[in-house]
DNA sequence: TCCAGAATCTGTACGCTGTACAGGTAATTG
DNA sequence: CAATTACCTGTACAGCGTACAGATTCTGGA
């Protein structure tokens, strides 16, 4: 008297659609796997039929949110190698803000992903033709690594449960009292992000940012 | 028949040592409230009384690793600046590698506790004696900020729970996949801190990161 | 065409989590 | 010495990840 049995083939992508959903609109605590199934419609246990345990999903969440190949002109080889790199952290930072509950998984698991060894690859690839020696175009990958992925983790960690936020005043007063030097005259983003308070904050800093590290690792003549 | 009532009084600090202790040995799944009550020797919301919730211990936690007011050299005001930056980005990092299970607490949660203002703070002091506008300052504490807390929670989110590590060579193939280039004559570390292989791995890199940084945001004559 | 096996889903259950509530005892204060 | 507060207890609840066994349906080979 127990069982329906099988029903209608799930997949990997609608599990992981859910998982988003929920992350995006219930922040991180809000993406268990009951709440997933439930969102998809089966019993929490059918989850397991696609991926052994709820790292899996988060792990597979994360390489998905990592993106497809060409991240906006940084595949393009005709353009200068600066430009690239800036296309590079532009397009994993808007892909990133646009979901800060996923993006708080970012930093909660080893980066070992094909999509996340790939992105590491190809911009090292990409500072060698830049004229970097090996050793430190290695070294250059990791340092932009951990400028991305340290920004958008910051700027992500200070956003609290969603629902009710707190008021962009508070939020820009709260950031002020370390770092009130910083102009507010940001310029809005796109509209596929709806304009938080962190995209809000930081864009300008989080590219002044990239363009120092940029500095500290171009070649020197 | 049902209580016993009060028997000694605890302390903060007792829960946080235990904490501590548990997240050293077991990982970040480890410290439970019910495992930090055990290993204090009381009943699991007697935590209660100390910490309005686990977050608070969690955070209070963080604060606590971050260390005191003075982070070697970096108080001294005597030195050149590169120097005291680099002695405290050192400490700081020492501190965490220390306790890989609570660092990765750090970008749980927002960083808004006092020592956390402070070193901010201070941070930007020191860049503004150094010559830099209080624009500049401030963005660039921030970006030392992110360099440093950046490395550390990469450099501890490849650590999987604790137990059987994987071996050495296992960890050093899997990161030369990616930055196969970076040669392994790293310089052996304190006593303090048992030799992981995080500590191996990446000392010179993460002083080479932290000196582009500085390149980077070094006035420019 | 029928049948075996694999794929998919279900109900149930276990041990764990954080923490709310209502008590009772011991130290502190008046 | 009485009253209050600080501290700790047992009990309980809802939610978590996930293991197990069984039922249904789809699929591929004879």
């Amino acid at each position: 008297m127990a069982s329906i049995g099988r029903r209608r083939a799930l997949s990997q992508d609608e599990v992981l659609d859910a998982a988003l959903a929920l992350l995006d609109q219930g922040g991180p605590a809000a993406a268990s796997i009951r709440g997933i199934a439930a969102k998809v419609g089966v019993a929490p246990n059918a989850v397991y039929t696609y991926f052994p345990d709820k790292a899996a999903v988060t792990g597979a969440l994360v390489e998905r949110l990592l993106g497809a190949s060409d991240h906006g002109a940084f595949a393009d080889p005709t353009r200068p190698w600066r430009e690239r790199v800036e296309a590079l952290a532009t397009d994993l930072r808007e892909r990133m803000v646009a979901h800060p509950g996923a993006a708080a998984l970012l930093m909660s698991g080893p980066m070992d992903g094909p999509r996340a060894t790939a992105i590491g690859e190809q911009l090292q690839d990409l500072l060698i033709q830049a004229g970097l020696d090996e050793v430190d175009a290695a070294r250059a990958t990791y340092l932009l690594i951990v400028f991305v992925l340290g920004s958008i983790a910051l700027e992500v960690a200070d956003e609290a449960e969603p629902g009710p936020l707190p008021s962009e005043a508070d939020r820009i007063a709260s950031r002020r009292r370390v770092f009130d030097q910083i102009p507010p005259e940001d310029f809005p983003r796109s509209a596929a992000a709806a304009p938080t308070m962190a995209t809000y904050i930081s864009t300008e800093q989080y590219l002044w940012g990239l363009h120092r590290v940029l500095d500290g690792i171009s070649p020197r003549p």
